[in-house]
DNA sequence: GAGCACTGC
């Protein structure tokens, strides 16, 4: 069988003939370019047709490969970031390090006659570092635009800038504005992951010859991401991720930190950032009522898709509009701008690039607020042709298995292949069939080594990506969406992309949320191509046909139409946006989901009945938690639960993937189930994760060992530690930490039961009774749940259930289970209703 | 007796 199928793989490099089904329909640039609605793609083609050549003839362009174009070291996890603040980016090539030293290591060897850092000048070193990088930063897109930026942010405080792939955004406008009258303040650049925050911080720390933030008191150069902050009081320009952005946001209303605040990454569509672009709007147009800053606070609001006019009327009459429309379509907004509005600079369309801003109005006003910049700036990408499959496909991992072997036998080395396709059990799936066919290859024929690329795979497996591909040999790299922004793979040449991925959606109607695999959108299909061009020319075969790119959505729905809502309603009232029926949304979630959000918040007592928010509702919303584990927590800080020590440790636990380590052979399964039965409590799994959290603790000899004796998870155990520690130290600022607590003050029994009530309060909508006929059903919604076979209560009968999770998978599952008492839940139900 | 894309405070 194997065999047969290996004769259809031709050895003399030649494509797959008809007979093997898999045929492409070669994309031409000429076709494509009549077409309307795919201007984007011919643009990008075009463009890169031209910029090919200039491209491959810079010099140094390889030295900077640790960043990618825009001098970022583009986001590999390093999961562990707070152990190892200083620890280089995984796949930097190792001559890209500066030579002999390291930023961090070099103060203690100052020599007596150098100046200190703490006098206010660098080291000479970073003096050098510096203007050795000077060339490559003028080299980059964005350098002729350095002054149109800086004039239009003199006149107006709004600007959108549309920077692609390579420009140069992230690491210079800061840079730009630093020098500016106005700039007497610090500049915040938000980053949607904490690896981009800190490597970016780091980079331009390097670009501006400054140390970081944490390290001299002059540093110019400092980021914050959680449990790691590294500013100091000369930090300049700070980066930070979103949600760090967001805490800060909350007690300092004003931003009396920053001078300007730089939103880069907008196109991601992060909840988050919806967020902050909402508060940035009432800010920046007063409507906040917070107390008036003496300056302006400018913002620059930074993405890689040309969605400028939908971001141009956000800020400018964008409320208005949005709240007449109910919601604005994509197509709306581009239509009413267009006819209202003249050219804004040079589009995608124009090689050219001449000056590109452009201020227009909006509508006259006395406000100069209504006034807001746009910019387009260039990218720097290779070409990357297109192939679609002529007919559409059922099975792409067969499909991806031809086109594999195809471009191996067909495609000289070197040029490694990325192909992007949904989840764990597909990527398992296809690296099986690759290492088995890839047996039957000639022996003069390079080798493929197939490698897994997916965010639960272990660290070490992770890192295989970026280890140098062995002589005569192909790497295909089977990655999920992980590949799309937060990883770059090095070396890939080859898209194969399946063209779906998985999507996780919120149901306002069930209250709980599941995980569906979905055709991704025309941004997303561009952005996975893309990453075949990041190094050299390369080619996308995409597992659909043309016709099904076009009906493709243009862009992925923004996460804010697909969760739950509790959290961003909570940080905004928090801020004191009460009226969140009428909030900015650049997309407005439907009234059903907002709704639903502020009923849970009522039941959770972070509102009061009029919706304004609760005393208690403002401690939730500063803590690093969702509205229920916020809720739980507050409860357990009242004097008659007294119990806020065991729900941190219950807390910390469930704020992280899964502390268990998930077992693949039916042997070591039961090996693990011996191992942890000294771990599992018959209250349920929140009791379980009490104790291991606590056995953890106390563990003073190897708690690495422990881990691997009890089957948990080092790693996972290691971040709840840190979780703890970070809400023990928040408990202690709201003042939640004043009870008079001690270990032996009470019974274990009555621990417990103080324990499960806190967590009955917070999850009284996921609470269950047992039927008749031995099924459970919720008691606010009367739907049907079974207990997640991965709970220790799995199988069991009990009058009554709390579950810290409600997914969805083919069925309704309740994960996270305790058992109650009926009574109990009934009061809280008639207290709270 | 099931299955889990990805971030982040």
């Amino acid at each position: 069988m194997l065999k047969q199928k290996q004769q259809q793989y031709p050895e003399d490099g030649q494509p797959l003939s008809a007979s093997t089904g898999v045929q492409f329909a070669e994309f031409t640039k000429g076709k494509k370019r009549k077409r309307k609605g795919a201007e984007l793609e011919t643009v990008t083609l075009e463009k890169d047709n031209g910029r090919a050549g200039k491209g491959s003839q810079r010099k140094g362009a390889g030295k900077l490969m640790r960043f990618n174009e825009e001098g970022k070291a583009e986001g590999y996890p390093i999961k562990d970031q707070e152990k190892a603040p200083v620890q280089p980016i995984a796949h930097r090539k190792p001559e890209s390090r500066p030579k002999g030293h390291t930023i961090e290591s070099q103060p203690r060897r100052q020599q007596p006659g150098n100046p200190k850092p703490s006098q206010g000048n660098p080291p000479t070193h970073l003096l050098k570092r510096r203007d050795a990088l000077l060339p490559t930063r003028k080299s980059l897109p964005i350098w002729p635009h350095a002054e149109p930026i800086r004039a239009a942010l003199r006149k107006n405080n709004v600007l959108v800038l549309t920077g692609e792939t390579g420009s140069g955004k992230s690491t210079q406008v800061p840079q730009f504005l630093l020098s500016e009258p106005w700039c007497t303040k610090t500049i915040a650049i938000t980053q949607p992951r904490r690896v981009a925050a800190i490597s970016l911080a780091r980079r331009v720390a390097e670009e501006m010859g400054s140390l970081m933030g944490n390290q001299s008191p002059a540093a110019k150069v400092g980021y914050s991401v959680r449990f790691d902050n590294a500013t100091g009081p000369g930090t300049r320009v700070k980066f930070l991720t979103e949600g760090m952005l967001l805490q800060e946001m909350l007690r300092d209303p004003e931003m009396s930190q920053y001078s300007a605040v730089v939103v880069d990454e907008v196109h991601e569509r992060s909840v988050n950032v919806d967020l902050i672009l909402g508060f940035l709007k009432n800010l920046v147009a007063g409507i906040e009522k917070v107390k008036k800053r003496k300056t302006p606070l400018k913002v620059v609001v930074m993405s890689a898709t040309a969605d400028v006019e939908a971001l141009v009327q956000f800020f400018g009459d964008g409320v208005k509009t949005s709240i007449e429309n109910g919601k604005i379509e994509a197509g709306d907004s581009e239509s009413k701008i267009s006819n209202s509005h003249v050219s804004i600079g040079d589009k995608p369309e124009k090689r050219d690039t001449a000056k590109m801003i452009e201020n227009f109005d909006q509508k006259p006003t006395e406000d100069s607020h209504d006034q807001i910049s746009t910019c387009f700036v260039e990218g720097r990408q290779y070409p990357v042709k297109t192939i679609y499959l002529p007919q559409p496909t059922q099975d792409w991992v067969e499909s991806a298995l031809k086109i594999i072997f195809q471009i191996h036998y067909k495609e000289p080395l070197p040029g490694d292949i990325l192909v992007f396709l949904t989840g764990q059990d597909t990527i398992e799936g296809l690296e099986k069939l690759i290492n088995e066919y890839a047996q039957g290859m000639d022996s003069d024929v390079p080798k493929l080594l197939a490698l897994p690329l997916f965010a639960a795979l272990p660290q070490h497996a992770q890192q295989r990506i970026f280890t140098p591909t062995p002589h005569r040999t192909r790497k295909v790299i089977l990655a999920t969406n992980i590949a799309e922004t937060s990883v770059t793979v090095p070396g890939v040449r080859f898209v194969i992309d399946c063209g779906k991925s998985k999507i996780k959606q919120f149901r306002n109607r069930l209250g709980l949320e599941s995980l569906l695999v979905k055709p991704i959108s025309k941004s997303a299909a561009i952005q996975r191509k893309g990453r075949a061009g990041r190094e050299a020319a390369g080619q996308c075969y995409r597992l659909y046909t043309e016709k099904g790119y076009e009906i493709m959505e243009e862009r992925t729905t923004p996460e804010i139409l697909r969760c739950d809502l509790s959290h961003a309603i909570l940080t905004m009232k928090a801020r004191g946006a009460d009226d969140v029926l009428n909030f900015p949304f650049l997309d407005r979630p439907p009234r059903e989901a907002l709704e639903k959000a502020l009923l849970q918040l009522l039941h959770l007592s972070a509102l009061e009945e009029t919706g304004a928010i609760s005393e208690m509702g403002l401690k939730m919303a500063k803590l690093p938690l969702t509205p229920t584990l916020g809720r739980v927590l507050v409860e357990a800080a009242r004097p008659e639960r007294d119990c806020l020590l065991d729900v941190v440790d219950i807390i910390s636990a469930l704020s992280v993937e899964n502390i268990f380590l998930n077992l693949v052979t039916e042997e070591r399964k039961e090996e693990a189930e011996a191992a942890r039965r000294e771990l599992y409590r018959r209250e349920g799994d929140h009791m379980t994760l009490l104790v291991t959290v606590q056995r953890y603790s106390e563990e003073r000899s190897d708690r690495k060992v422990w881990c691997e004796k009890h089957f948990v998870s080092h790693r996972a155990m290691q971040n709840v530690m840190n979780i703890k520690k970070q809400l023990l130290q928040q408990c202690s600022q709201l003042k939640l930490l004043t009870s008079t607590e001690l270990p032996a003050s009470s019974s274990s029994e009555a621990k417990t039961q103080a324990g499960l009530a806190c967590i009955l309060r917070g999850f009284i909508s996921n609470t269950a009774r047992l039927m008749p006929d031995g099924s459970y059903r919720t008691l606010m919604g009367n739907q049907t749940v079974s207990i997640h076979p991965s709970s220790v209560l799995f199988g069991r009968k009990t009058e009554a259930i709390v579950f810290s999770e409600f997914v969805f998978t083919g069925k309704a599952w309740a994960r996270g289970v305790s058992a109650v008492q009926l009574d109990w839940v009934s009061e809280v139900i008639e207290a709270i209703m």
